[in-house]
RNA sequence: GGGCUCGUAGCUCAGUCAGGCAGAGCGUCUGGCUUUUAACCAGACGGCCUAGGGUUCAAAUCCCUACGAGCUCGCCA
């Protein structure tokens, strides 16, 4: 039996697979921008980056694309679209209006916050617009190939997809002149030295288009078109396309014999899966966007769960409790000098150029968070008393935030609480003892100067211990016998807590009174242990 | 119906390509940390590797069949 050791990551098993067939490599994805971005295209691109990341590390010349399909139609008015988007149906996503307004076009507008989330990533692709490849003239030769070669690949898509094309197929799609839809001509001629195109479209127009610029590939031969004109050798795609006869398999077969080139090297992967808790339940039909899933898990940890599973397995995620089990166990790793070899490589892969990465654990952000009621000013002030690294602000912003919406959308209750503005009314239920303590308490602080965790901790349990100061007063308050004196420290626990948060639990004890100002607590515990409702 | 992929501890999954003692993390339980919070440490519990057959000295691993889960198959990401 093996090591784990002796394991090696499925990046690397790629990278050894395609860096026999040549040592330079380029890693292509793509994806339509018609609507918000899906969670299942963020894992495409991170395992691209991690095949292009593997190809480099192991000497490959490496490059990593990513293509827009801005030149797709639209294929129906979206839900989330206004009614008025019915004329823009069967346009190319790149000459459409902005839903907004904001950005240049339909496509930049869903292809704007993705390109944003790729940065918080660590993923820097080449990023091209299928538009602009179009109308710059990078298809050209595809088309006339293709146009020329019609019937071959008509062929080809008979014979390996099962299914025939239509009498009227044809591998371009002109864009009407009048009507500026793709998805509505019908090519019924085409000039190659004058690179020209004649179409009719439903419309009821007849016209001609350039083949630079007037029309686009049917997908189908624009796949493995692309590769051959950007030179792609590796390319990850989700099962959709991976089915006997389907798009990866017709391309297989119109690049080698229509376009002359070797298709890349296939990655398939399966979908992320949604947990079955709270408002992500895929039964209500919501789709997770990948901003949304940015929102609440930081982005190594998300790299981190894509690339730790094998792409043709299914990802399970869950916003919820899991999600910090999930966090816990990347910090762990993290912080292991012996991780396995593997393990390292993970990890490795999981990190990247211009990711933010602070030291600062996610747990103990949701207590830092909630101590400082949100306030960035006094999380930073908390953050630097803790002694962590207050360098890299923007990060510990990234993480606030995470944090702020991890609470909010998904925390379970045990995890949260508020410091309480008023002394809690809880706090009428408070033993004679649990008084006495707090009053004592609040006395020694007053004569302290700052603490840290330690010293609180050890303080509330030196009660416990004889001839300490705190026993002391607590036992004359009580009009005890110092040596008769019988105290629990989880009831002095309960005190505070209820003094501050109002319940009966909390944040662990002395870190948490750290995070608070001391002259805060000298006043509550003062006015919690006089406390009359 | 055709195809692809998956099925291993309560949960999440390694291990399957290349056969060689059944693994990790989390959870649970027990104990420890002169002091139980949700921190840390140690230990324990926990498995017919979905089922049945085959190949083999030897199978979670390779082959066949069944069952279960997911995805995909109207030229459309």
């Amino acid at each position: 039996m093996k090591t784990m050791a002796e394991i090696t990551h499925w990046a690397d098993v790629v990278a050894d697979e395609v860096l026999i067939k040549g040592k330079k490599h380029l890693v292509a994805t793509g994806i339509t921008p018609s609507g918000h971005i899906h969670i299942g295209n963020m894992r495409e691109v991170v395992t691209a980056d991690a095949a292009y990341r593997a190809v480099a590390d192991k000497g490959g010349d490496s490059e990593f694309i990513y293509i827009a399909d801005t030149y797709d139609p639209l294929r129906k008015v979206y839900p989330f679209l206004d009614e008025s988007y019915a004329e823009h149906v069967g346009k190319p996503l790149s000459e459409i209006p902005c839903p907004c307004g904001q950005h240049k076009n339909y496509a930049e507008h869903f292809l704007e916050p993705f390109l944003e989330a790729l940065e918080h990533l660590g993923i820097h692709p080449k990023v091209y617009r299928a538009d602009e490849l179009y109308k710059e003239g990078v298809y050209k030769d595809a088309i006339k190939q293709a146009l020329v070669k019609k019937d071959e690949i008509g062929a080809i898509l008979q014979k390996v997809s099962g299914k025939s094309p239509a009498e009227d197929w044809n591998p371009f799609n002109p864009i009407c002149n009048e009507c500026g839809k793709v998805n509505t001509t019908l090519v019924t001629g085409f000039d190659v030295d004058a690179e020209t195109v004649d179409y009719s479209c439903s419309c009821g127009s007849t016209g001609t288009v350039p083949m630079i610029g007037g029309g686009k590939l049917t997908w189908r031969v624009d796949w493995p078109a692309r590769w051959k004109a950007l030179g792609v050798t590796v390319e990850p795609f989700g099962k959709d396309h991976a089915s006997r006869g389907g798009s990866y398999d017709t391309g297989v077969a119109i690049a080698k014999e229509i376009f002359d080139y070797e298709p890349p090297h296939p990655i398939v992967y399966e979908w992320i899966m949604l947990g079955k808790k709270g408002a992500m339940s895929s039964s209500t039909g919501v789709v997770v966007s990948i901003s949304d899933m940015l929102k609440v898990v930081p982005p190594e940890v998300l790299r981190y769960l894509i690339i730790r599973t094998k792409p043709e397995k299914h990802i399970k995620f869950d916003p919820a409790q899991p999600l910090l089990t999930l966090v816990d166990e990347f910090e762990r790793l993290h912080a292991n000098e012996d991780a396995s070899v593997k393990d390292k490589r993970v990890l490795e892969l999981s990190q990247a150029a211009g990711i933010c990465h602070t030291d600062i654990p996610f747990k103990h952000m949701t207590t830092i968070y909630q101590v400082a009621g949100g306030d960035f000013d006094k999380i930073m002030r908390i953050v630097e008393r803790a002694g962590y690294d207050t360098e890299k602000e923007k990060c510990i912003r990234e993480l606030t935030d995470n944090v702020a919406n991890w609470l909010e959308m998904y925390a379970p209750p045990f995890v949260k609480f508020s410091v309480q503005d008023e002394v809690p009314v809880q706090t009428a239920s408070l033993s004679d003892m649990q008084n006495v303590f707090l009053a004592a308490l609040s006395d020694m602080l007053s004569q302290k100067d700052e603490m840290s965790g330690e010293d609180y901790h050890n303080l509330i349990y030196s009660a416990k211990e004889e001839g300490t100061e705190l026993r002391k007063t607590i036992a004359c308050a009580m009009d005890v016998d110092p040596a008769e004196l019988e105290v629990n420290p989880k009831e002095f626990f309960k005190a505070i807590y209820t003094a501050v948060l109002g319940q009966q639990s909390g944040p662990k004890a002395g870190w948490f009174l750290s995070s608070l100002e001391k002259d805060f607590l000298v006043q509550r515990f003062k006015a919690a242990s006089e406390y009359r409702p």
